[in-house]
RNA sequence: GGUCGCAUAGCUCAGCUGGGAGAGCAUCUGCCUUACAAGCAGGGGGUCAUAGGUUCGAGCCCUAUUGCGACCACCA
């Protein structure tokens, strides 16, 4: 095979991501291999909003997914990683409103149907965008299996849980107080209301007490609901209004007899410590109202205007009402004063209008019950939280639960199957079409006009994508529990609660066994990204200039699980900067590569895989070094990965990469692949490739596209793609222990050497022969002869086991077990070397110091265990000797 | 108000079940050394928020304080 081993001059994502990632979609790569006899894992992708695009949390989101999959599918797994969109019924809704406003129509003009084709068309013309986004972020999803929460299929699912937990009475529709947004014209969820501060008054309003000639007074920031008032409430343990609590005030304006009563509701510190009570609009006093049996009066018609409740009102808006009433109440006198406030007022997440309580009929889940199983499941450790902390926010949530209001008043979604009769009343409720009442078989029946809310239907996600209900197909028998869901901490209540719950509820199984909750990308002040700040950082942007890898890298380099990131652009250019290293030690070392059939000749002699051993005698300690250390990272790798610690584990190859093997290795090794001798440059040729062909492999989930195309230059065992290529495995038995240890040391030595060449200001190209007393290494200094020459700028290097000949002058470099010196002749001044054995002697002097004063304390030896006391026994005995050396050393010079 | 979290180098952050403080960027010094100046070699820089406590030993565990942040509930 004729192999082209050639890489581009400049690394340039551009000339390559596109095209590699069309290459291993085509090849089907990314769809899972379906293979029986290998174990499934899958990832559901949280499902972003249909006409949405791609933002900084997406792009975090993938990446962490994409890194996942990748792993497990090089580990062997049977992996599918299924990705989809949410039809996101608020905010699509929204958005084809104002497009049809923008063209002068309304919904209710055009009607049910004409609005859903519109939504449909303007869902299949965006529908698209975000996933081609996706594609360019190197996500490795299934795209044939991608679903959407408004597919046939799933709209089934959605029917099927919505019947079952009706007929097991755990979906009621009651009336109930409820967060209306007048713009949206439709409930929305207590997670959706926005509260914001807002400068308002309080204004203080007195009510004649009947009978008596005393009045209370009572605070409020909303006179214009007074019109609804149905009693005055204070605190039962408030001296001032204790003898009133049982008596009637006479409500102004409207001129009527209503209670005064208490209940603990009422904030004594708070106004006047009195408060009128308006059950029609106003969450507690809608409690208060039930538990004191208030009639419920309401002030405003179905789109808040002004009721009929006073005729001059009537129609009026809110504010304007406010104004007029106010105005009245002055002219009554019974406006006390106004007081300014400061308060949180609830508004629209989507249109920032203030949300109006309201009392309506709507469709709710019990979920007291429907709670417990998904608690225990955490509890009891089958789903795992990672970080563990966000199970207490799962928790906190969980154990108050409320009861889910699920109806929407919007027409995007799955439409409530509830047909109710026109005859008898009845509510028919059914998988299929329903034509005539179940009770009274009348055929005048009517379907509810309301949707389900969305998360109704993402509450199934993990399932229904794998075709639940039916539970014998063969996705979801492969596939089902599903291993991890990925997302932020923001939706684990309304988003992971539920689908613990649906899918214990309907499935019997828990829907997943990890949730890995991960942060929210910031930006560089610290601040959410935001539309309406225009801080948001655009990942398109960021791939078009820094490519895909890069940005990927920035969102997990130095990061860990669950906390926050803050978009640091400097973190790109650390990104191309390593890309464009690998591709730089790439391209050095497949320039000089012998043929593949030689490398590939000498790896069959040197490797033994039943054995899973090298060859020792075949290597030099330089090459037992590297491959000691990568046998390590490729643990520690692997562990991280499974442990979800993504950016630990990234910084780990990171580091590898760049500061042992291309620091060291490929500088120890130059000489050799300069060799004249063609052995000795397949042999280290063989290294260079499989370690870097290893370390490749281990970055491949976190830069697929670098590491892609670099592996592909790299010799051709086979015609795998990386991609597909087996994670790499590590010995249990780290072969090479000794050598690592040998040439840490060695090491040290170097920068021991570098270091006292700088601090003398010796020229870089002023060579010297570098002296070694020792025994112990002797023979690992004479084979390492030439690196050791290279790196420690040597001309010439002897071995000795005494210190005969040694120059007066020359620089003691000790280590335990070494002793190096170098002379450098006229450059050196004694002086300066007096003073630096000076110092190194201060240095070790306090290390014995430190090591003695631990031994020396019964408490630690004692008490500590016995390898901390043996490991501190140790680095004493050799910091001595070391000590001892300098000294010698030490006196002899000034001697 | 309830719950949870955070405070480590100039900046952004790592630091595993307690056992000699780390990275990237920035900064300083010297280098165009035949893969890479998007680079190489070396250096400086931290009372780990504060005060107590537990321990032979605390960045890590406990308590309190201060300053931030998040979530839930919500004040008429």
């Amino acid at each position: 095979m004729n192999y082209n081993h050639k890489l581009n001059d400049k690394y340039n994502p551009k000339d390559f991501e596109e095209k590699i990632y069309k290459e291993t979609e085509e090849k089907g790569y990314f769809k899972p291999s379906m293979d029986k006899s290998k174990e499934a894992y899958c990832i559901m992708m949280p499902p972003p909003n249909v006409t949405g695009k791609l933002h900084m949390g997406h792009a975090l989101d993938g990446t962490i997914q994409d890194i996942l999959i990748r792993f497990k599918r090089m580990q062997g797994y049977n992996a599918l990683w299924l990705p989809g969109s949410d039809h996101a019924s608020i905010s699509t809704e929204m958005k084809v409103v104002q497009k049809l406003k923008s063209e002068g129509k309304t919904k209710s003009q055009i009607g049910r149907e004409a609005f859903l084709k519109e939504t449909w068309d303007w869902t299949h013309l965006y529908g698209g965008t975000i996933q081609e986004q996706q594609k360019k972020l190197g996500c490795s999803c299934d795209w044939d299996r991608r679903r959407f929460t408004l597919d046939e299929g799933l709209s089934d699912a959605v029917k099927e849980q919505f019947v079952r937990l009706y007929e097991k009475g755990l979906i009621y529709k009651g009336k109930r107080m409820v967060n209306w947004c007048p713009n949206c014209n439709t409930t929305i969820s207590d997670v959706e209301v926005e509260y914001h501060e807002e400068n308002t008054h309080l204004w203080h309003i007195r009510y004649k007490v009947k009978d008596e000639d005393k009045y209370i007074i009572v605070a409020t920031t909303r006179p214009e609901t007074m019109l609804g008032d149905t009693a005055v409430a204070v605190h039962p343990d408030d001296e001032r209004y204790k003898d009133l609590v049982g008596k009637t005030c006479i409500l102004p304006i409207m001129n009527k007899e209503i209670p005064i009563i208490a209940d603990h509701f009422v904030e004594k510190e708070f106004g006047t410590g009195a408060v009128k009570i308006t059950p029609a609009h106003d969450m507690n006093d809608y409690q208060a109202g039930l538990r004191h049996n208030l009639e419920i009066i309401e002030v405003f018609d179905e789109n808040f205007k002004m009721g009929d409740l006073v005729p001059e009102y009537k129609g009026m808006d809110l504010l304007e009402a406010r104004e007029k009433i106010v105005e009245k109440l002055k002219e009554l006198g019974a406006l006390v004063k106004i007081e300014d406030l400061t308060h949180n007022v609830g508004k629209c997440e989507r249109c920032k209008t203030t949300i109006e309580p309201k009392i309506s009929d709507q469709w709710f889940v019990k979920m007291e019950d429907l709670a417990k199983p998904a608690i225990k499941a955490v509890e009891n450790g089958e789903i795992k939280f990672i970080p563990k902390k966000y199970e207490k926010m799962y928790f906190n949530w969980m154990n108050n639960i409320q009861d889910w209001c699920i109806s929407r008043q919007l027409w995007w979604g799955h439409r409530i199957p509830a047909y109710y009769c026109d005859d008898c009343g009845h509510i028919t409720v059914s998988r299929n079409e329903v034509t005539e009442c179940e009770k009274c078989k009348s055929k005048n029946i009517h379907q509810d006009e309301d949707t389900l809310d969305t998360w109704f239907s993402s509450a199934l996600w993990p399932f229904s994508t794998l075709g639940w209900p039916n539970t014998e197909s063969e996705d979801y028998k492969t596939f089902f529990p599903t291993n991890v869901l990925v997302t932020a901490y923001d939706i684990i209540t309304f988003w992971v609660s539920r689908m613990i719950v649906s899918s214990l509820e309907l499935t019997k199984e828990n829907p997943f066994k990890d949730v890995l909750i991960h942060g929210i990308v910031r930006d560089s002040q610290g601040r959410k990204m935001s539309k309406t700040l225009g801080n948001g950082v655009d990942p398109l942007e960021v791939i078009d200039e820094y490519g895909a890898d890069a940005l990927r890298f920035s969102v997990l380099s130095g990061t860990t699980m669950g906390n926050d990131i803050r978009y640091m652009p400097e973190k790109l250019d650390q990104a191309s900067n390593f890309a464009n290293k690998i591709w730089n030690a790439a391209k050095f070392i497949t320039n000089s590569l012998e043929p593949d059939e030689k490398i590939i000749e000498f790896y069959n002699k040197v490797y033994n895989p039943d054995k899973k051993e090298f060859n020792g005698e075949m290597l030099r300690i330089e090459d037992k070094w590297i491959l000691n250390k990568l046998n390590t990272l490729i643990k520690d790798i692997t562990k991280l990965i499974e442990d979800y610690d993504l950016g630990i584990a990234l910084d780990k190859i990171y580091n590898f990469i760049w500061n042992e093997f291309c620091d060291w290795y490929i500088e120890i090794c130059k000489t050799r692949i300069y060799s004249e001798d063609a052995e000795e440059r397949v042999q280290v040729d063989f290294i260079l490739d499989y370690v870097l062909r290893n370390s490749l492999k281990l970055l491949h989930p976190f830069m697929p596209f670098v590491t892609s195309e670099v592996y592909s230059k790299l010799v051709h065992y086979d015609d795998i793609d990386i991609m597909m290529s087996n994670w790499p495995e590590y010995n249990e038995i780290a072969q090479f222990e000794k050598e690592e240890e040998i040439i840490e040391k060695f090491k040290d030595i170097i920068v021991d050497i570098r270091n006292t060449r700088a601090n003398m200001n010796v020229h870089p190209s002023k060579k010297t022969t570098l002296i070694f007393v020792t025994n112990e290494y002797k023979k690992p200094i004479e084979e390492s002869d030439e690196f050791l020459k290279k790196l420690g700028f040597a001309t010439d290097i002897k071995v000795q086991e005494n210190k005969e000949g040694i120059p007066e002058n020359a620089i003691a470099i000790l280590k335990d077990g070494i002793e190096l010196y170098i002379p450098f002749d006229e450059l050196v001044d004694i002086k300066e070397e007096i003073e630096r054995l000076e110092n190194e002697i201060k240095k070790l002097e306090s290390e014995v110091e430190r090591c003695n004063k631990m031994l020396s304390n019964p408490g630690f030896v004692n008490k500590a265990p016995e390898a901390k006391v043996n490991e501190e026994k140790e680095k004493l005995a050799k910091y001595e000797e070391m000590l001892n050396a300098s000294k010698e050393r030490l006196t002899k010079l000034k001697g």
